[in-house]
RNA sequence: GGCCCCAUCGUCUAGUCUGGCCUAGGACAUCAGGUUUUCAUCCUGGUAACAGGGGUUCGAAUCCCCUUGGGGUCACCA
């Protein structure tokens, strides 16, 4: 059969050796993206053949970062599937059938090089600024004496025999033609001396055994490719199709890494971006949808999605453009929505108690500050002015307090506001005949009861401060304030 | 260094396969105005790119070659 007609199985394999990186969350992505798109499978494959690294704790992480993605899967750890295990340390039997046939088939051999000669003739070659591949000795050693070295208890690994004077081609969906010389292929290490196989080869073996048809990854494994597909070609089947997605930058151009910023989606989780904008904002980096379309669900995304379109180029992860999907989504979500979303952080805080997912002055705070939040985190600081203690007042708020008669006016606000019901009903307007009874502009009283109210000079409008505030804190703001500066006039 | 990949505004990109509709479009950021009691939002407008050089062609951002630049990879990690 051919691939192209197969039915479309693709996969998603970390290894859980830490969490979600940015760029694997966005190879699952895609990967996802396509399968839906397709109508086909999208399964879950845990690359854990280095026991030294792996961790339950990091497969945890993983496994709940790309559920908050919304990225679900048909097969893999914990919904299973017909072609498991899919954990490849559970693999074993699949991986020995291999060993012994590529042994026997003479496609695999034993090397029993010590990694310390190894390591040494590496150094040499590139003292003499040579190029070295792998050291020759054990690749045409015969098979009875390999065989007694082997049972006189020498260590050794098994390499691949790449074959020479090959080409071997990639019809890449993303690159197109890649052509790569099996001269330029070292007889790399298939199977460690514990038995252990390695990534090129656990990967092709797996891949063929769960029927992938499309091998859809991050570009770092181009080169890899060819050693996979010698593994096919060795088994005598066919590989899949490849698509090889650009790698996601840092703002100094390389590889993502932490050198510039939060790298894996659990730190992102954690800073309260909301999941529909990461997302969102994934997709953006390296594919798009036509000319004009910044912002999609997840549905118009399956709908839309198309290897061909994504670029080749790698991108710069954008922090700026980030920043305004999330407030952009943030503005459009339903504030019942966004008060569920802002809570954990207001209690986490002690700003509001367990319970109070709903009282009014939260709902106030929420409304107030949908349209100045990008990330839900950051109502936490805002809201820490208006619930807890009354902050400092800032740089701005402490000019607006210096001028004239302001002492004079706080005091004649808040005793306009003390004869109103409360929430006043226009407190706008009650500024204003305050303003023109003074014969001042409507800002020169403004500007000063925020800052009495709130510390500072930006903000929701005040009417909003007041609700949330409420009566009581209100009026006290404002009296101290009015107090702390015929104080110090009546001193000066 | 070898091999491989890539190259449009500062950034993400459309346009490239199937040359002409491109005086190169959109978005973020930025700047300037407007709305607003402040901030934010919102609206309007501006600045800003085909890396360079050769070809091919009536015509090239688009095809070919070279140069330059950037990236990836060279493990008994994945």
């Amino acid at each position: 059969m051919s691939t192209s007609s197969r039915p479309v199985r693709v996969r998603f394999a970390p290894s859980p050796t830490g969490m979600l990186h940015i760029g694997g969350a966005r190879t699952a992505l895609f990967n996802w993206a396509y399968a839906r798109s397709q109508g086909g499978k999208f399964l879950l494959r845990v690359e854990d053949t280095d026991t030294e690294r792996h961790s339950e704790q990091s497969l945890q992480s993983i496994l709940d970062s790309l559920r908050w993605l919304g990225l679900d899967w048909d097969e893999g750890p914990e919904v299973g599937g017909e072609y498991g295990p899919y954990f490849q340390s559970q693999r074993m039997e699949h991986y020995q059938q291999a060993m012994e046939r590529g042994l026997q088939e003479g496609w695999l051999y034993r090397c029993f090089a010590t990694p310390e000669e190894l390591q040494r003739q590496r150094e040499e070659a590139r003292a003499a600024k040579r190029n070295w591949k792998f050291d020759p000795r054990f690749r045409n050693l015969s098979a009875q004496e390999a065989e007694a070295r082997a049972q006189a208890g020498e260590a050794f690994v098994l390499r691949f025999r790449v074959p020479s004077g090959q080409s071997i081609v990639i019809d890449d969906h993303i690159r197109g033609q890649v052509v790569f010389s099996s001269d330029e292929v070292e007889d790399w290490v298939a199977v460690r001396p514990n038995c252990m196989p390695t990534y090129n080869f656990v990967c092709a073996l797996d891949d063929a055994a769960m029927e992938i048809s499309h091998v859809i990854r991050g570009e770092e494994h181009l080169v890899n490719t060819p050693k996979q597909i010698m593994v096919y070609q060795a088994l005598d089947l066919e590989p899949p199709q490849y698509a090889h997605v650009p790698l996601i930058l840092g703002k100094d151009g390389k590889k993502l890494s932490k050198r510039t910023g939060d790298t894996a989606l659990g730190d992102y989780i954690a800073k309260g971006y909301p999941a529909p904008a990461l997302f969102n904002f994934l997709c953006l980096l390296g594919f798009s949808i036509d000319d004009k379309t910044e912002i999609f669900s997840r549905e118009e995304l399956i709908q839309a999605f198309d290897l061909r379109r994504i670029s080749k180029a790698g991108a710069i992860f954008d922090t700026d453009k980030l920043h305004w999907l999330c407030g952009d989504f943030i503005r459009k979500m339903p504030l019942v929505e966004l008060r569920q979303a802002l809570a954990p952080f207001l209690q986490e805080a002690g700003l509001i108690d367990a319970d109070d997912s709903d009282s009014q002055p939260l709902n106030q705070l929420v409304a107030a500050f949908q349209e100045r939040l990008s990330l839900f985190s950051e109502i936490v600081p805002q809201a820490r002015g208006l619930f807890g203690e009354f902050p400092a007042y800032d740089e701005k708020a402490q000019k607006a307090l210096g001028g004239d008669n302001v002492g004079r006016i706080l005091g004649l606000v808040a005793a306009a506001l003390e004869q109103e019901s409360w929430p006043p009903a226009n407190f706008a307007g009650l500024v204003k005949e305050v303003a023109a009874a003074e014969e001042l502009g409507m800002g020169k009283v403004m500007k000063p009861v925020r800052a009495a109210l709130t510390g500072t000079l930006g903000g929701p409008d005040l009417g909003s401060v007041l609700q949330i505030l409420g009566r009581e804190r209100s009026l006290r703001r404002l009296k101290e304030c009015h107090l702390a500066l015929e104080d110090s006039l009546g001193q000066g």
